[in-house]
DNA sequence: CCGCATCCTAGACGATACTG
DNA sequence: CAGTATCGTCTAGGATGCGG
């Protein structure tokens, strides 16, 4: 059984649904910001899956990187278009979450 | 590292961030279903990871199993109010990856 | 500061066969 | 018809350490 993405949910869940991405594209929602700043905010993430997780949001187009020719190296991300269009759901997830274990 | 659900974001993706859930829950939206046809519309699943996806949105009380005493043995799911609450969020992401999908 | 490489484990998922 | 059991694979994810 491939990733044949039969239908759009299983095609948004296949870009977004992993461990760290949502949570990693939502603190985007507020900025760009330094690599070390948005992996500080992401508390439990390891370091592999820190950079996996970019990498992937960004060969899938929903993150940019910039990198800064300075020492010590300095590195930035932004969400892309495509990344900012999912925001509602990306707010939704949270709101839901949110009010759910309150209950 | 344990499932902490550390932000609300995590807690919604632990709930429905599989490989089958959403599709499920999705297929459900449209009105109760026997478990055979519920399983037919789900082109790919094997049996197992059905049987497993159902009884795990059954212990989170996002759907509800109803077993009717006869012969052939008949099962129906259905979505329970806090399941349906996520209509919202599944109709988003099915928007979503279906507009994307075509750019 | 940022990222890569390596090794390792748990669990998600699939194929098949079997029961009431 | 609905579900279980068993076995196997594959990958997401974690821990640690090195390098520009």
């Amino acid at each position: 059984m491939n990733k044949e993405n039969h239908c759009p949910l299983n095609y948004t869940m296949n870009l977004i649904g992993t461990k760290w991405k949502p949570l990693l594209l939502f603190h985007l929602l507020e900025g760009d910001l330094r690599s070390g700043i948005l992996q500080k905010k992401i508390p439990g993430i390891s370091n592999k899956m820190f950079t996996q997780t970019v990498r992937d949001l960004e060969n899938d187009g929903l993150i940019a990187r910039k990198v800064f020719p300075v020492v010590p190296p300095k590195v930035e991300y932004s969400l892309t278009k495509r990344g900012r269009s999912l925001e509602s759901i990306l707010r939704s997830l949270d709101t839901w979450g949110l009010e759910d274990s309150q209950t």
